[in-house]
DNA sequence: CACGACTTTTAGCTGGCACTAAACCAATCC
DNA sequence: GGATTGGTTTAGTGCCAGCTAAAAGTCGTG
């Protein structure tokens, strides 16, 4: 017998999670490059794998040479279990084993290819099936549904509109742990103030002092308009 | 740069715990055919791999052709380390997660792996420290000190000695719904009758009938004699 | 329309770890 | 002491997934 051939591996499913990510909710195409870049790999190394993943049966992508990729619905629900692993670890490693939430995203990276349906819907049982993880991410259902919202970037948050913080990037340990600091956490509401620059965002928390973020910080912060 | 050369990949470990595992408490050698079998592999990949593994620096086996390995200190504390992640990780999915104990070892088997020191902490603290993973075996201590017992198998266990069930091996699951439907789980006390024959084994535990175990069976169970 | 800039793909390697087939060593049995 | 037997090692393969270097495709702009 010839070694493992299993049809999902650590590589296959990062790069369908990276696909997922990189092509949003409506599926646009998503090219060799991107992907290279979000996943720290060379742009010859893409091109194997897309090759690989689009000839697997079924086939996990749609690949047309030099035109990018696009996730089938094999791929993407694949996509979209990996993402509910690593949303429902962050969650449980959070509430459960005290982790902080900038410590939650390294560990969870590694530990969703390898746990099984049996652990992940023991984990879900504990949690009592939450609806995010720490950062506010929606966690798919076991379906494959996600809830979709209406976000926005705060550095693009028009001045004087109530919103509320919906969620933040999980990429960087330093600025959770600065976000956290300055109580810019999910559920939060905010409202941009005027005296914002090219540079940096003023943002008004109710009860607190106004605080000034690097726009690039305030990038990091999804928020949803309260249009009431 | 080449690829990753991690000192230690899931492999290596698994080696390690095998050549632990066969070597018992005073470090015997361990020849290439058994650690083929306990591994299921061929023995041609066994040499391959100790060899390597002689060749790391510094060397997590004493390997000399044709007669076998031996783990060198480093080698016996990886070995340790990945078996303290293992034990650990059933305890936790038994008492935290409800698993139940014939569930646990696949899982852990996996994750063992994949673990940081981080997670083996929480973990270790939010069980306080337990001593013993559900089958009855020692877990390590971080620094590489396990608990040596008097323990010998309970086909091997004379009749009329008092004795108490240490440990089960975890290696079949049938088998551990079976002992633990018969009440035949660690720390409870055991006396082997007479009427034993060659085949099957006559246990009785006080408070409760009678009942008959077959040979295999009865090998799985370890236990310590009360010599009082 | 052609040139240059950038992106993408091909071709060929590397390292990890399994496999088979065949050669090799050692210990036993006449 | 030589043949048999069985465990062990060598040699050569395959697959995965990364890499570099170089070729080829796409597209904007003069």
């Amino acid at each position: 017998m010839p070694a493992k051939s299993r049809v999902s591996t650590e590589s296959t499913d990062d790069y369908l999670k990276a696909i997922l990510e990189l092509s949003g909710p409506d599926g646009v195409r998503v090219t060799s490059n991107a992907l290279a870049h979000q996943l720290s790999v060379r742009a010859a190394s893409v091109t194997g794998m897309l090759k690989k993943l689009a000839a697997l049966r079924p086939p996990f992508v749609k690949y047309e040479k030099h035109h990018g990729v696009r996730l089938t619905e094999a791929g993407k629900y694949r996509a979209l279990e990996v993402l509910r692993h690593h949303r429902l670890l962050e969650r449980f490693l959070h509430d459960i084993l005290d982790y902080s939430w900038d410590e939650v995203h390294e560990e969870a990276e590694r530990l969703e290819h390898y746990i099984s349906e049996r652990l992940e819907d023991r984990i879900a049982a504990k949690l009592g099936d939450p609806e995010t993880d720490p950062h506010g991410h929606p966690i798919p259902e076991k379906d494959g549904v996600i809830a979709v919202r209406d976000e926005i970037a705060l550095s693009n948050c028009p001045c004087g509109v109530p919103a509320i913080i919906s969620s933040v990037s999980d990429r960087d340990s330093a600025a959770l742990r600065e976000l956290e600091r300055l109580g810019l956490v999910p559920g939060t509401a905010v409202i941009v103030d005027p005296g914002t620059r090219k540079a940096s965002v003023l943002v008004r928390i109710a009860g607190r002092p106004q605080c000034r973020l690097s726009r690039v910080l305030a990038s990091d912060i999804q928020v949803i308009r309260q249009t009431a």
